[in-house]
DNA sequence: AACGTTGTGATATTGAATTTCATTAATAAT
DNA sequence: ATTATTAATGAAATTCAATATCACAACGTT
């Protein structure tokens, strides 16, 4: 069971940096978790509070940035002013093509671009940590009307 | 002399789209075409204060918005939470390359990268109309530490 | 000169994200 | 177990970039 190992793992990352584990983190994983689109912290904290009237949008923020640490989540940021988030474990790195007519968003992966970047930033001296590409057009569906 | 054929574009913008030529724009217009690193709002503020003591800083935001507009300038994200501003005319698209240590920022382009990524949309249905693509990695001084 | 239009600057507002801090909860020590 | 220690939480305040509001000023036209 998938969902287990990403528990464990938090779990784990949690003993290693001495952090606590709360219900209130938890709760943040398992929502989290449970959805496979881009999040904001705000749309989770609408989200849990469902669960837990009484949880603070402060902590949200901070178990946000506790599951990018643990390697279980990413900020993705699509400039709109607001950081997204998704997952990361069972998901291997890819980047985004955008529509910007209707918003729809597909992870693509081009192991060709990826050679070429790393050369890129090596032909300047430079040892390629990570990278962000964003890809903006007009899908088929859009065109076509 | 390039700044005049700048202000040229500018005015010829300003015209066109019936709005009027001020001295707070021009002042940002030249302030802004006076530096060639990349700047944000705020900055250019408290540059063009220093020659207009009046200037409001929603004139500087709504300032460099139309420099957008006319094709001066281009909006840039290094997702620091501050929008940035850098050259646009008799600078072709490009890239960024930024050393995580030192912020250090080189504009690249890679040709083969770029007809790659305009393939990759096409497999997806997406006519590609533009991208952003940062690269993150130690420059080779910071690295020589 | 009078009018309508656009621009400006001061200020207020927005909205995401962070900080503060008193209180509460989890862990460790005894 | 009880207590002491430490970390986490939630409410509220704060930050900061960016935008909106609005009275007033500058301009252009007739």
């Amino acid at each position: 069971m998938i969902e287990q190992t990403e528990k464990q793992i938090f779990t784990e990352f949690l003993v290693k940096k001495n952090l606590r584990d709360t219900p209130q983190r938890e709760l943040i994983l398992n929502e989290f978790l449970r959805r496979e689109q881009h999040i904001s912290a705000e749309e989770l904290y609408d989200i849990v509070k469902q669960r837990d009237r009484t949880i603070g949008q402060a902590t949200v923020y901070r178990g946000l940035k506790l599951l990018c640490e643990a390697g279980l989540a990413r900020e993705v940021d699509f400039g709109d002013g607001t950081m997204r988030y998704e997952h990361e474990f069972g998901h291997e790195h890819h980047d985004h093509l955008v529509c910007t007519t209707c918003g729809k968003m597909v992870e693509v992966l081009d192991p060709a671009i990826e050679t070429l970047q790393k050369a890129l930033a090596e032909k300047y001296g430079f040892s390629l940590s990570n990278h962000e590409m964003y890809l903006y057009g007009i899908c088929s569906e859009c065109r076509g009307k």
